[in-house]
DNA sequence: TCACATGCTGACCAAATGGTCAGGAATATA
DNA sequence: TATATTCCTGACCATTTGGTCAGCATGTGA
């Protein structure tokens, strides 16, 4: 990636390929692990044996459990902030909660063991995350509550509480990854398939527009049924 | 403190007040101490520290870390089950689901570590939990369902799937105990009090009945379908 | 070929883990 | 009072914890 060896001495980069690949597989046994336990309940030994390298060599590459923790929390912020792009009064909010719902939904899918991560360390009180909750995650909010309640006074959508609306999509779209081993217990199933995933998306779209009283785009109130 | 010198003989039961105030104090503990940490995170010095006493003694108490835990799942599952009343076709749909959605709020609320503790669990894979899920609560859950179908096939609620719907409910309502600490942190308050709790409760019924096109007693919903 | 720098890891450490147990403290019966 | 029975806990144990580090392996540039 960076090579500057012109200037200062040679940062001799050597087997990158392999320092990478051995990242990354440290990465995905950590989340697995870290999921699965929290992080009190997590070994680095654990994490260690599932990647298939030396203790030392995982405190060798993260420095140590919590810099590793830490760097996993990062990345799963980051993939949620992939999806959390801009919205304005002009957008329609049938549009906007059904796209939302729908990557929530498949973020969820991609990546339960980042999900259950993230779920643990709120549970625990996220003690690493007050900084994040408290500004950015804040900010994020109150900017989409502010847009919900011009859609209301526009007529778009009912006046419901925005903030207890993006709780609802948050927690009913993440439980199928959070609470996984329970979903399957019920269903009976071994997995979610994909014809799964989607009857839900659909199902929570429904729901959540209906509840709220969104109107379909350009047409007047034509929310009452859907095709039944 | 004991002072049963009259009537029948002693029955060699000693000190029972301390050792059921001492239990108390425990389960309390434990439940704070597994909520944050998981099985695997939570030390019994820390309960021990928690509650007051000697580590040996929460040993002496309940035995093992596991049978404690063990312990503390059962319990919450007993509380679980107290609201889980029956439901016929003969009831009203909006009042049952009304009813379930404020008292699934309020036991978050009453127990939030219990939630949490069961959150925590779940997270895990479920180890401790996998013949309840798959037996009893799934059982429950199956016949509920059935329940709501036939609301839907009497045109009393739209037809969706039954399932998906508990699975909304109950992650919409536990969201507000398990995720508290991303709760308080982006509303910024302390804590929820009273006045929040009620609100909140009175949007999840609005969004569940309306999503669903529950129709108030004998009456029809407002907005859809006319009256057959 | 030779140095030199970095990659890597087995051996090790102090602290903490869940659990055991001998034996003192407390109470009940005689 | 003496004796029996249960309650309790400090001291201890083997194992595991996160983390360190000396030193060998593996390059790279000359």
């Amino acid at each position: 990636m960076s090579q500057d060896n012109a200037a200062t001495k040679t940062p001799v980069r050597r087997n990158e390929a392999t320092r990478a690949r051995n990242e990354q597989m440290i990465l995905t046994a950590a989340e697995h692990i870290f999921s699965r336990h929290g992080y009190r309940g997590a070994s680095v030994q654990a994490i260690a044996e599932a990647a298939g390298l030396p203790k030392s060599n995982v405190l060798y590459y993260m420095g140590s459990k919590q810099a590793l923790y830490v760097r996993l929390l990062a990345r799963m912020m980051k993939r949620w902030n992939a999806l959390l792009d801009d919205i304005s009064v002009e957008d329609d909010p049938a549009e906007v909660l059904t796209a939302y719902i729908r990557r929530k939904v498949e973020l969820s899918r991609r990546h339960p063991e980042g999900s259950r991560l993230f779920a643990a360390e709120i549970l625990g009180g996220a003690p690493f995350l007050q900084e994040y909750l408290h500004g950015e995650l804040r900010e994020w909010v109150e900017d989409r509550a502010r847009v919900f309640e011009q859609w209301a006074e526009r007529g778009l959508m009912d006046p419901v509480n925005p903030v207890w609306l993006i709780f609802l999509i948050w927690s009913s779209t993440q439980h199928y990854a959070d609470f996984e081993a329970q979903v399957l217990g019920i269903t009976g199933k071994d997995a979610l398939d994909e014809d799964d995933t989607e009857e839900i998306t659909a199902f929570l779209t429904r729901i959540v527009l209906k509840g709220c009283g969104v109107r379909e785009k350009g047409r007047a109130i034509a929310v009452g049924r859907t095709a039944e």
